[in-house]
RNA sequence: GGCGCGUUGGUCAAGCGGCUAAGACACCGCCCUUUCACGGCGGUAACACGGGUUCGAUUCCCGUACGCGUCACCA
């Protein structure tokens, strides 16, 4: 008999106090682009209804646990910022929060089940799935119609059993997404899915009913490929005579038009991202407008922090259609989120990518963390962008020769002949005065300045592509340094006039 | 194959019966300029197809095509 005392204790400790949302993922790998979004829409769903979101990890298959991958989960999520109210290492009211930890709850509540004619114990041998490719009729279970004594005779026996979920053979179910709208199928295109497996830990369908209803959750948000099962949900939901929460069933993130973003095939992971260069805002803004957009008067922005986002968070405004990942979409977020940094926090974030290559401590991280704001994309690209402040490239002289300027060769070893004394008796070396001398050594000259920058800044970086002028570059070296290269220069020149 | 869902420029997308069909990324051009960027201005580019309903369909309905999902003792 089921034990209707426990299950009416269990009742009781439901929380029903508003909106509660739970990511509930299962520890077998990584966080993918489309499991961080399904996170965060369903955090942005509680915080903006000031609910409560918790998180549950699945792992009743026994057989693909991941050494450390809750580990991943508690990461990303923390620092995400998507913070949770209750939890396995927070704990809660409706603990515990591990599936694995809970594996007496679903056989008592599918043992009342059973005891109310919507399931039922099956003793049928084990089927394999490659028995059932490519046939898809379903003959009926023989165990179905078991009468009551001969199923106890059975199980007495001690027979190997599972349990499963009695759907009628006729009539429709209808169920309701918010986004989707109702969905009604008929009964007869459902199956008597399995609810208790044979080693008594239950289905992630049912597990999923049974947590849900005992987590006092409200809303359900996961991925579309759930919105098949969906009406088996309902029927488990009335043959219990609970309430059904809200459904909000997402479209995947996608690779390509026929591809599911998925690590196998790229670098789908949050982690995978970060090494790549990209700063959590950015990945989070990007991923939110994946698949969700502002409307109305906001429908024209997409700059939103995480917070903006609990505030503005709709279900109205997710999409139905899947989505792809667009990689140079989020390096258009990714820069943008660098360039609005504050200068010092952008030389923070930047100063280890500047010192892999440029470890002289001489040269100034800050200052060359400056010239890079506004020009970065991503912060992968930064040490060979800076690498010349280390040490000056060997470079071709044809560098010299630049059309627009208006350079060639011979002129350019003047100017540099020139800037080389004229330089050297310079002080105070600074940006102010460096421009100065050069800006008056081309009015004198009268030239474009552009004649003179370009052949002090080949000789300064060895390179037709800095981040940062002449000016900037010469003021970072330090005279003494600029001076050399600058002769180094005029060598070369010499050579190949 | 059954069932379900989806379909606006290359991509993300607004639109919710009447619009020259937004905006962003990418791309192209011009300007700015000390290279490259940034920034500014401008440009190319879309309602899958066929029937209805309606005075009028991107929008509502029905088909078709294409795509995806699902039909596990996996989640």
């Amino acid at each position: 008999m089921a034990d209707m005392k426990w299950i009416e204790a269990q009742e009781a400790k439901i929380p029903r106090d508003g909106v509660r949302t739970r990511f509930a993922p299962s520890p077998t790998g990584f966080m993918h682009v489309g499991n961080l979004r399904t996170a965060l829409y369903t955090w942005l769903i509680a915080r903006h209804a000031g609910g409560k979101f918790l998180l549950r990890i699945e792992d009743t298959d026994q057989g693909r646990l991941v050494e450390g991958a809750t580990d991943v989960i508690y990461r990303t999520l923390n620092e995400c910022g998507l913070d949770h109210d209750e939890g396995p290492d927070v704990g809660g009211p409706v603990a515990p929060y591990v599936q694995s930890e809970r594996k007496p709850f679903y056989g008592k509540y599918a043992r009342w089940l059973v005891e109310r004619g919507h399931a039922y114990y099956c003793f049928c041998e084990k089927t394999e799935s490659e028995e059932a490719a490519g046939d898809f009729a379903r003959p009926d279970d023989p165990c179905r119609d078991l009468c009551q004594a001969e199923a106890e005779e059975r199980l007495a026996s001690g027979a190997p059993f599972v349990i499963r979920q009695r759907i009628p053979h006729s009539g429709t179910t209808t169920f309701h997404d918010e986004r989707f709208g109702d969905i009604t199928v008929e009964n007869k295109t459902l199956d008597d899915q399995v609810l208790i497996k044979r080693d008594g830990l239950p289905t992630y369908n049912f597990a999923n009913v049974i947590d849900d209803h005992m987590m006092g959750i409200t809303h359900v948000v996961r991925g579309s490929e759930y919105l098949s099962s969906a009406p088996k949900y309902n029927l488990l939901y009335e043959g219990f005579g609970w309430p059904v929460p809200k459904y909000v069933h997402c479209s995947p993130v996608m690779r390509d038009a026929q591809h599911k973003l998925s690590k196998r095939d790229g670098d789908g992971t949050y982690e995978d991202l970060r090494a790549a260069g990209f700063l959590t805002e950015a990945i989070l803004n990007y991923v939110a407008l994946l698949g969700w957009s502002p409307r109305g008067e906001i429908a024209e922005r997409e700059m939103f922090s995480l917070s903006e986002l609990a505030e503005v968070f709709d279900l109205e405004g997710i999409s139905k259609s899947p989505a792809i990942f667009d990689p140079e979409k989020l390096r258009h977020f990714n820069s943008a989120y660098l360039r609005a940094m504050p200068p010092e926090r952008f030389a923070a974030v930047a100063e280890p990518w500047i010192r892999q290559t440029v470890p002289n401590p001489a040269v100034d991280a800050a200052a060359v963390a400056a010239l890079l704001q506004q020009r970065t994309e991503v912060l992968t690209e930064i040490p060979e962008k800076v690498d010349f402040f280390q040490a000056l490239p060997d470079y071709d002289a044809a560098l010299y020769v630049h059309k627009k300027s208006k350079t060639d060769l011979p002129g350019s070893l003047e100017t540099l002949r020139t800037l080389l004394g004229e330089l050297e008796a310079l002080a105070p070396w600074d940006d102010e005065h460096i421009l100065a001398l050069l800006t008056d050594l081309a009015a004198r000259q009268g030239c474009k300045n552009a004649k003179i920058m370009w052949p002090l800044r080949i000789a300064l970086a060895g390179r037709a592509v800095t981040p940062g002028g002449a000016v900037e570059i010469a003021r970072i070296l330090g005279k003494e340094e600029a001076l050399r290269r600058l002769r180094r220069g005029v060598e070369k020149l010499e050579a190949a006039v």
